[in-house]
DNA sequence: TGATAATTTGACCGGTTGGTAAAAACATAC
DNA sequence: GTATGTTTTTACCAACCGGTCAAATTATCA
């Protein structure tokens, strides 16, 4: 018989189809479902979750809206699927934070491809903006376990790296806000800064111009050096 | 007889209500206004504009959606009245930076009042990153317009601090991206920042450890000193 | 080929949403 | 009081939205 919804009791999972017999995804399976996470990244990133709607998700996917509610079987997995696949992969460059590395090289690094995040995959970031300005309600076990656990370690690896005199006395947890506030600004602000920028900075060149004056910021700070 | 609406062709204003007979506004007028756009910036800026309901609004304001809608024509008038007014107050600081004060001091202050409009105001800035987000679909011309130009003006300000040497050779541009980054973090990412922080930092004392980084960051770096 | 399972579609449903119509309630001036 | 204008309520509607259902279509493989 065809499908087997209707609350059979079975596979209570997230993202798999009603077709869990043959335990494995099939090719076809895997192509539409990442289709579907595409566009509806592409949806939910500019409309938040409850601004989004099945119907837009499904005609950015190419497909109708019953097709689409056979690979997801709500809204809310689509979102929950897209959010946690996008928080790991969001907090990569933090977990690569080396406490043996050089910690000015460390940092640098750290900014550098977290810009580099933010021209790559502002959809991603606009998401998380998204999420976390309605008050991170699908997130928010992730937000005070993982990685609150995430940045209190690599707050404590900053904490030594002043101690042994490589970088200024300051609150490592306000100088990792400081580098994802002003990184992701250049994805989530997107329009204001190009709108700022006007024709002429605007273009892909703003990102390298933001990742000279963020290297220069974070290092030497405004004050002139005293010639 | 009671109410015009139903395209009479006339007055069509925006935030106007019906009656537009006597031409000014009584107390209870602009009382209720005053609730129902207090109302609107609670919900708008945790659901943006999609995501929020004209119920939800009249809820909050108290008064039955019929009765709100008497007050504003439609759900994007209440939005823009709101926006619009918002702006204003929101470029403020930026307005206050002096030509001819000390350049440290005035950037200092800078800092200092846009966190303090993220402690005092942060719905304000939510309901300004939300439409940001979206890619300022009502908001495009004020962008490219008098906020541009009051940007393009204190760049200018501070191209002239750099050119006295006052404070160090950087993009005045990014200058101010990285103060509204760092500053309106502390509002619209506020669930992030007090997951992060934990029970301890996470109280009021967050503003003042903030202001504290934000002040070392801009003016020195994290370089530590060579002493 | 035919049996079987996977995929897609069109019609539909109950609830919500933005907004309207008309009349009732209230205030005010005379 | 009554006439006039303002504010509020009750009832309502058409469109939309998330999701379901049954049947039709297509792929898979013995």
């Amino acid at each position: 018989m065809a499908g087997d919804r209707g609350g059979t009791g079975g596979s209570e999972g997230m993202a798999v189809p009603r077709a869990a017999k043959t335990q494995r995804r099939t090719r076809i399976q895997e192509e539409k479902e990442e289709r579907i996470l595409d566009a509806a990244l592409e949806v939910f990133s500019s409309n938040g979750f409850r601004g989004a709607t099945i119907d837009q998700i499904a005609e950015a996917a190419g497909m109708s809206k019953p097709n689409l509610l056979y690979y997801f079987r709500t809204k809310e997995a689509i979102y929950r699927t897209l959010l946690e696949s996008m928080l790991f992969t969001w907090l990569e460059p933090l977990k690569a934070l080396d406490a043996e590395g050089d910690p000015e090289a460390e940092i640098r690094s750290y900014i550098r491809r977290k810009l580099e995040m933010s021209r790559d995959f502002p959809r991603e970031s606009r998401l998380f903006a998204n999420e976390m300005l309605q008050g991170a309600p699908h997130i928010e076990d992730d937000l005070t376990g993982p990685l609150k656990a995430l940045v209190d370690e690599k707050a404590e690896v900053i904490r030594s790296w002043i101690k042994n005199g490589k970088i200024a006395r300051c609150d490592p947890y306000h100088l990792i806000f400081a580098i994802w506030a002003t990184t992701q600004h250049y994805a989530d602000f997107d329009v204001q800064v190009c709108a700022v920028l006007g024709e002429n900075r605007a273009g892909e060149g703003r990102f390298e111009d933001a990742a000279r004056f963020l290297e220069q910021l974070f290092f030497e700070g405004l004050r002139p050096k005293k010639a």
